[in-house]
DNA sequence: ACGTTGATTTCGTAA
DNA sequence: TTACGAAGTCAACGT
């Protein structure tokens, strides 16, 4: 990996063009080749990059700074013109083992299904993803009273799981043999919105205790 | 912006949890705070971050090595802990002048309503950004046959597209002085479902050459 | 302030 | 291999 204080201008031409004035950023090379170039703020986006596979060619403009060219297989084409570099170093940094993602979502479904009681008194489980023509319902529940309760689980929720819950109520009411089907909102957090959006549809909102929850399992089944 | 390359563990908690093994990577502190972990591949992504605004706290771990707790507003969490470090140095790169960006959707709708007859014969423009009360149409036009045609552009054309198309001319017809309205989806590359969804709605499909259209246009126009 | 839409989206998974 | 859907999306724009 090559990292290069400088300042400078770029061009990139190919889906789109797009320009970026004269200024000081940092360009990282990548061991693939691939470019990309950053500010100091914004997101994690670069303001500009090459995407590998791409070549990058070196050097030098007509006032006797120094040029890079990328260019891609498709054609297209980003150009730094660089004023003066403050910094130029190469790294050897080997592959990564990679990125190991843990959906909370999932585990949290898991723990609900495992202990149902703790979205209502008395909730037993009928179903974990229940299908349905409109996709799976994550979990499916009864009721002291015998009736059946949808439940939409989410780590944070939001409005628009609300209205996911919502379609799911609509269709499964259509079920004779399902009916009355209430529903059951249950997230870590709730947006005022989204409680305020289920209140209205009568929909109940649950928030759930991660930690807690993760408790009544044996903590010796936590991976780190 | 401070850059550290540095032989590091990471793990996120956050929307979801993430957890990265002990490997050498570039570690960007943005003046703003966030925080980005690149490996040298992949694409422009890092493989974790923090975004902005957070604060970072520096401290030391039980091992005597550098740990880094990253945390957002939210609660998010971005733990690294730094068992070797190579490279540590900061420079002031200032503020930048920003992205200047043409080509884009919207360079797509002015063309096409400059040239509307690439559309289809004949086709005259009435309006563009025509207002509804779902929001605008982007090229409102009227054929030889004096029918009103409404016209959907997208860089790329797919499902949801002709669904809000079919939203707007649903919502057109019902209006005696516009009835009736056909409709043109248009985008320059168009998949297929797409296609045969807007078929199944008597939804034309047309497919734009945005070099072409460019070229329609003064070349002397262009600024770069 | 909030919601909606676009993106050089990238990334994963299922067909 | 390709096509489709989700994303820790982010950022710009309109209401």
């Amino acid at each position: 990996m090559r990292l290069v204080i400088a300042r400078c201008q770029v061009d990139y031409a190919g889906r789109l063009t797009a320009h970026l004035p004269m200024a000081t950023r940092l360009l990282i090379v990548k061991a693939d080749g691939s470019v990309l170039v950053h500010a100091d703020g914004g997101s994690y986006k670069p303001l500009n990059w090459m995407s590998p596979p791409c070549t990058l060619l070196e050097g030098v403009d007509g006032d006797g700074g120094t040029e890079w060219v990328v260019e891609s297989k498709t054609g297209d084409t980003l150009r730094i013109t660089m004023e003066h570099v403050t910094s130029d170093s190469s790294y050897d940094l080997g592959i990564d083992p990679g990125l190991r993602k843990d959906g909370v979502e999932r585990h949290l479904q898991e723990l609900l299904a495992e202990h149902p009681a703790s979205l209502g008194d008395g909730l037993m489980l009928v179903r974990r993803e229940f299908p349905t023509a409109i996709g799976p319902v994550d979990l499916l529940c009864r009721d002291p009273a015998g009736a059946t309760v949808a439940v939409e689980v989410k780590r944070r929720g939001e409005i628009d799981g609300v209205e996911q819950l919502t379609r799911y109520l609509d269709l499964l009411n259509r079920d004779p043999l399902l009916t009355p089907v209430r529903g059951i909102f249950a997230a870590q957090q709730i947006k005022a919105q989204a409680k305020t959006l289920a209140a209205d549809r009568g929909i109940d909102c649950v928030t759930v205790d991660y930690d807690a929850l993760r408790g009544l399992d044996d903590p010796a089944a936590r991976l780190f």
